[in-house]
DNA sequence: TTGTAAGCGTTATCAA
DNA sequence: TTGATAACGCTTACAA
């Protein structure tokens, strides 16, 4: 296993100056062609490629760019993956995927981030508290911020998510229409300022049709589990006249477990007895075995939008983009 | 914005030299307690932390690790993911996550990372041809590769992987212990030796049982509709009293689609008319709506050995860690 | 224990 | 167009 070729040792077997090699790898720097050409020969014989570390050191510039995670059970976070990576690495950077966790906190990875040099940190839906991004230790020359798929009232901190003003006022209005006259939400971690602000439209909306929201079961995170067993103790302890008719939940991988809980478990009909939804669409909502009516998030667009933050290509500052309403049999 | 404190900075303002400066945050080295004090009463004043870039740069050790992931489909990624950036942080290394695909393929993707100067790579469960990792640019200093979740013949490259021999010993034994006589197997993407391998033990337990199987399905890719789609046409072209009376699918997600094709478009009961095993246990096999009897993988293990490997602790050669069959519903 | 010199492999800048 | 000098921020080896 040789070490890796220099640009000094190109240099040398091109009869040039190490100077000259760079340029070579330079596009648009001025080198005739016949450096250029014997240049790049010579690379190819010792398997050269310029050392991006070393580049990174001198030009500050790391093309990497840290995106922390900090909830692995929700499978909607993958094709969000799937779409980051590739469009960051369109750009020429690479994603540090960075799993924030009782070990691994947001101050840490925070920290591990700028020593790293990354040109940028992406919250990938993680649950901080505000206080966190305003600690002082963090305010220094730290590397730009954005929140992805979450909500930030922080001064400072773009965030790129969908418009649940608009998701919310759609589906209500659905349901309204459909004449659904009994409520209810089921939140995961309360942390979270996107199921606040879910929460906040859905009995916004619901007000405008003088319809008050007054149940509210909140699940302890976003598993399947979760969602199942707080609709389980819910039902366990109402009686089905005072229950709600519909039960909107924060998303898709909550209503997987209260649907199944309603039919498998109390053997109660969907939506007739109660109807669900949920918020993501899943490649599973889909299938005939839940056929949940859900809310797309916008995905692409606004994994477009915080590339276009990340690169500078767009002002970097919040925005809320809608989605879609995608109606199936549960609702 | 302020720029980064440098080592030279601090060490001016705590009236030492750089060294001594490098030197306390240098755990064990030489150092008297007053100074290391001084040094990192200033180091906090000036909020300076070690460049890890230009660490890395003098050191030769980046402690990152790129994994290569180009499958996004199945769920089971997110689990895997989140056990490996775990516990590699917990080793001080972080990842690199690589979307391989068509615009960033396996031979790019690799040039990259060694530019970037990775510890490591792990290729965890891409598709490649043996061909490619052999390719001569490829051989040069390279970092080391590493196969997580998929069979690898490559010489000088480790796999840890699922020990498919005992895991279709296991499920084959078992189904034949259910009286079925006629089976058949669903793979998904041709080029994965793991598809071959689960497919040859398969037909090799069968074999012992003196029956041979003859009806192989396959999927276009890992996804719940490739797994539809292919028991589809499958049912529509072949006459129940035909038909096999187990279907062993590569992977759950594939599974998944077989059971809603068999129930919901075919209205066939499973296991009676048809029992389907998966692969992997994902968290929805276990929910009623599926109750998919699978095969669970040793994530845990095999996060732990890829993870020795790569720090060196363990010695680097391929392991096959035995997982465990879920015994559910639907065989 | 502490300071010094040299080096990691690149880029920025200026002079030839 | 090309070569040279300095710098990026750190580590290693050695000398004081």
């Amino acid at each position: 296993m040789s070490k890796r070729a220099t640009a000094r040792e190109v240099a040398a077997a091109a009869g040039v100056s190490k100077w000259t090699v760079i340029r070579a790898f330079t596009p648009g720097a001025s080198i005739t062609e016949e450096s250029r050409r014997r240049v790049l020969a010579a690379a190819e014989a010792l398997n050269y490629t310029p050392n991006l570390l070393a580049r990174s050191l001198a030009t500050n510039f790391t093309h990497q760019v840290a995106v922390f995670v900090d909830d692995f059970a929700n499978p909607q976070k993958l094709p969000f993956l799937e779409a980051l990576t590739a469009r960051l690495q369109a750009e020429g950077r690479v994603v540090m995927l960075i799993n924030i966790n009782t070990q691994f906190d947001h101050v840490r990875a925070l920290l591990n981030a700028d020593q790293r040099q990354v040109d940028a940190v992406i919250l990938f839906g993680t649950a901080f508290r505000d206080e966190t991004l305003r600690d002082r230790k963090l305010s220094k020359g730290m590397p730009p911020l954005f929140v992805l798929a979450r909500d930030s009232q922080i001064e400072g901190i773009p965030a790129v998510v969908c418009d649940a003003e608009v998701a919310l006022r759609d589906i209500v209005s659905h349901l309204a229409g459909k004449g659904y006259r009994r409520p209810g939400f089921m939140a995961g971690a309360q942390v979270l300022s996107t199921a606040l602000q879910r929460k906040h439209y859905f009995a916004h909306f619901w007000g405008r049709h003088g319809i008050s929201v007054n149940t509210e079961l909140s699940a302890h995170d976003y598993s399947w589990k979760a969602g199942a067993r707080a609709l389980h103790s819910y039902l366990a302890t109402t009686p089905p006249a005072e229950r709600i008719d519909v039960l909107m939940c924060e998303n898709d991988i909550l209503a997987m477990g209260a649907l199944d809980v309603l039919r498998s478990d109390f053997g109660l009909r969907v939506p007739e007895d109660m109807a669900v939804l949920g918020f993501d669409n899943l490649e599973l909502s889909a299938t005939p075995a839940y056929s949940l009516t859900t809310y797309e998030q916008p995905l692409h667009s606004m994994v477009d939008a915080v590339v276009a933050m990340v690169t500078g290509e767009l002002e970097a500052k919040t925005v809320a983009i809608a989605g879609q309403l995608i109606l199936r049999a549960t609702a």
